[in-house]
Formats: C-alpha cells, sequence, structure tokens
DNA sequence: TTGAAAAGCTGACAATTATCATATCTATGT
DNA sequence: ACATAGATATGATAATTGTCAGCTTTTCAA
C-alpha cells in the first residue's frame, strides 16, 4: 500500500476527528471507506443540485463549498458555508427527501462520496454513531434559528459586519491580513441576504470607514473592534 | 386504576404516534411515563427560558406554544410554534446546551415533562429511537433553512401572507371560518419579522382587498387563492 | 498580450419598512 | 356593568433597502 492510497484510507483521515464518522468502529469505517469515492471539484463546479435525490453524503476533505437554496425572485440564498471535515447531504439521506439546498465548489475541493447504504446502516446499529450525528444537526438547527432571528432583527449592515466577523474567525486570514476565504460581492450578498449593489456600497462605507480594507476581490478586517460594536447595534 | 390515570400512561397516548416516542419499546415507554410529569400551562405562562438549562423536554399534549429568540432591539422572532404531539426542549438537551429558545404559551395548555435521563438513555440503546429523533430534528432543520430563505427574499407583505396560510393549514379553521389559533398582532409580527405596526397595516390592506376578514383579533382567510398568488410573487 | 466578459462600483431614484405619535377599540377582572 | 390596561388602528415622516442605468476595473482565456 504506498503512502498515496493510505492517505485516502478513512481510518486515516484526520478529517474525521472532525465530523460524527469518528463515532463509528473500525469495522463499520472500513466498510465506509472501502464503498467512498473521492472527488477533486474545481471552483465554481456543482456538487449537488437542490431537489436532486442524492444516494450518499459528500464529506469535505479541502475547499469550500456554498450551500444554497433558490428563491422565487431567482436569487439564491447561502444557507452555510461547508469546509474541511463538515459533511454535507445528511440531513436529506435522513429525512429521505431530495435535497432542499444545492451545493457549489467557492474553491478547488477535494470531496469523498460516502454512499448512503453504509451511513444509513451504521445509524441502524451504532447508537453512538446515531447520537453523534444528532449532536451536529442539533448544533446546526442552533444555527440555523440564530440566522433566522439576524435575518430579521439586524440591518443589512450589521449583517454585513457579521458575515465578515464569521468569515474571520470561520477561515482566518492570509499573511497580509486579508481573509484567507475569498467570495465574491455577490456571494457575500447572498450569504447575508441582500441586493449585490447594497453589499458593494456597504463595503465601500466600511472600507472609507476605515473598518475594512480591500484590493481588488480580497478584503481584509481593519477594525475588529469597530465592526463588532456595529453588530452589537452601537 | 382510574380512567384519570390510564389516559396519562405514555403507552396509551395517541400523542405519542406524532413523535419519537413511537420507536420507543413498552418497557423503555413505561419508564418514561413513570418519571413523566403532566402540567397544565395557563394562556401567556412561560414554560422555559431562553439560556435556562433543560433537565427535560416538554412534549405537547394540548394547546400551543411559541418558540422564540430575543434580538439585541428587543424584540421577540418567533422561531416555531410547536403544537399537539411536538417534543420541545430536545434540540437542547441533544447538544448539552442551555436552551436557545423560550417557550411560552399561545393558548392553555397540558405538557408532559419528561426527565432528560430516560431519553438519553434510550438514544444510546434503541438505535430506532435515535434515528426517529434525527428523522425529526433533520425536518426542523429543513423548514428552519426555508425560513431563513423566506425571510431573506421575501417582502413582508409575502411573509405575512405566507403566515396565514401557515396558519389555516397547521391549526385549520372554525366553524365561522376564522382561523383556530388566534395569535395577537405583535405575535403575527414576530413570527414575519416585522414591526407590529406594519403587520397591522398589511392585515388592514389584506382586509380592505377581500383577501381576509376580521372580527376583532380574529383573523379569517377570505380568498386563499389570491393570498397565495401573492406568496408566489404575482 | 489583449480583448471580451465578468465583476466591481456609483449615482439617482423608487419602493419598502420602521418609527413615533395619537386615537379608538376591546377584552378582562372586579 | 364598568373601568381600564392592553391591543388594534392609522397618519405622518424618516430611514433603509432595492432597482436600474451606466461606468470602470479586474480577470481570464484565446
Amino acid at each position: 500500500m504506498d503512502k498515496e492510497e493510505n492517505d485516502s484510507r478513512c481510518e486515516q483521515c484526520i478529517i474525521r476527528q472532525f465530523n460524527a464518522l469518528r463515532a463509528m468502529s473500525k469495522e463499520e469505517l472500513k466498510k465506509v471507506s472501502d464503498s467512498k469515492i473521492t472527488r477533486k471539484i474545481k471552483k465554481g463546479e456543482s456538487i449537488f443540485e437542490e431537489g436532486e435525490k442524492l444516494n450518499g453524503v459528500f464529506c469535505v476533505r479541502n475547499g469550500v463549498s456554498k450551500l444554497s437554496k433558490l428563491s422565487a425572485n431567482g436569487k439564491d440564498q447561502i444557507v452555510k458555508l461547508a469546509t474541511k471535515g463538515e459533511v454535507m447531504g445528511q440531513r436529506s439521506i435522513i429525512a429521505e427527501e431530495h435535497s432542499n439546498l444545492s451545493a457549489v465548489a467557492v474553491n478547488d475541493m477535494e470531496v469523498c462520496y460516502i454512499p448512503k447504504e453504509s451511513i444509513v446502516h451504521t445509524l441502524k446499529s451504532n447508537p453512538d454513531f446515531a447520537v453523534e450525528v444528532l449532536r451536529h444537526m442539533a448544533h446546526d438547527l442552533r444555527e440555523a434559528d440564530d440566522v433566522i432571528v439576524n435575518m430579521s432583527q439586524k440591518t443589512v449592515k450589521q449583517r454585513v459586519a457579521e458575515a465578515f466577523l464569521y468569515l474571520k474567525n470561520n477561515f482566518g486570514e492570509d499573511k497580509d491580513g486579508f481573509l484567507a476565504l475569498t467570495l465574491s460581492r455577490e456571494d457575500i450578498a447572498n450569504v447575508v441576504g441582500t441586493a449585490t449593489e447594497s453589499c458593494i456600497r456597504i463595503i465601500s462605507e466600511f472600507r472609507k470607514k476605515g473598518f475594512l480594507k480591500t484590493s481588488g476581490k480580497r478584503i481584509g478586517i481593519a477594525d475588529e473592534r469597530k465592526l463588532q460594536d456595529l453588530v452589537e447595534g452601537f
């Protein structure tokens, strides 16, 4: 077994520590490992579409994917950004529904596709795994509740500020102090739930006020405190 | 055993068919039944508060409860209306977090308080139960995603219209054609995520246009089709 | 390298929604 | 029945946000 292949075995995968797969037994993990397919996905490529019937879940090894839902007026609302270690599509598999979200790569990605059989089987036979999945879903649900409140009770400006703090906390910064995850202005608008132009305008305003710095499409946080204050309502 | 007591045993409880408790074995159910406490709660009374540490879950036998979260600007956002058969507080128990929501009775209620021990124990020993809980949570999560999209992409008018259709579909109408669940205008505004005055204004507008009929605080749907069209964006 | 095409930016204006003030109604307990 | 607090209603106005149009910059592939 060469090193390359070794790296790709779930048993060795570090990513697993961050998701529910860590509750699987050695044997279960081996089954998953044998049935999974690792795929490289290029920036902008689609992983699955809203309404599609999923026959497995996707475990993100590298890169970031946006999970979004198309609204009646033709705009995408980004509901979640899934990164290293996160599992996409599990909600649909568990509820036995078609996917309610689309997944598109925000940058180049590597994902493992795990057919649902091994997941469903383990769910039914290993309560620890089921509880672990449950815990993750409980966490997602809490986050969703928080987003609902933010959407309805905060201004667009506050939500934009919050989005940048979120990006910094979850994806970090590069050596020049720019956000490590570069999203288009349109994507940011779709996370925040506003018009692209409004989003751009607010970014400009924040730049002029010294809260942010920009360089092309790259954005960096210049005054985290001020942004935080704004989110809190000052 | 008198009839009263018989009715209150979980094994006989019809409500159970609507939630995850149906996946419990006879013995598990008996334990739950022995440890649970049935409580009557009056309209407006609080069941639990945001930030409170819950030591059990609440199963709704009768009546309706609003689950809400206080926002920074002092307004409540109602995230969910829990009715007969629904279980409240399970998310917090599973995630082992303090509650992220408050629960207040919208009308007179009867709820069963089930200490977390029997729930947690069954989760870990009965995979069918865990999967059933998971399924319910997956469903809640999907609904939450939908709410996020509605909040950010629909106008207040559309969301008000949608709220009334939701109330009709989930709680029905009385013999006079008014919604069976009567919420205050403020509560409706808090579901929709808008100012109470805006909500009232829109209700007046809908009444004048013949979409709704009102009688005091009672509201009835007069033209479901028109409301539906409005939601769809026509 | 270069020339579309896409993304970013800004102004002008319109539409939506919130806020404040005030008036009227109505449900509820005594 | 009646007082009254709380809920509902409406006007006036301000603030926020969206839309459309046109321009500039950046990106990316030929």
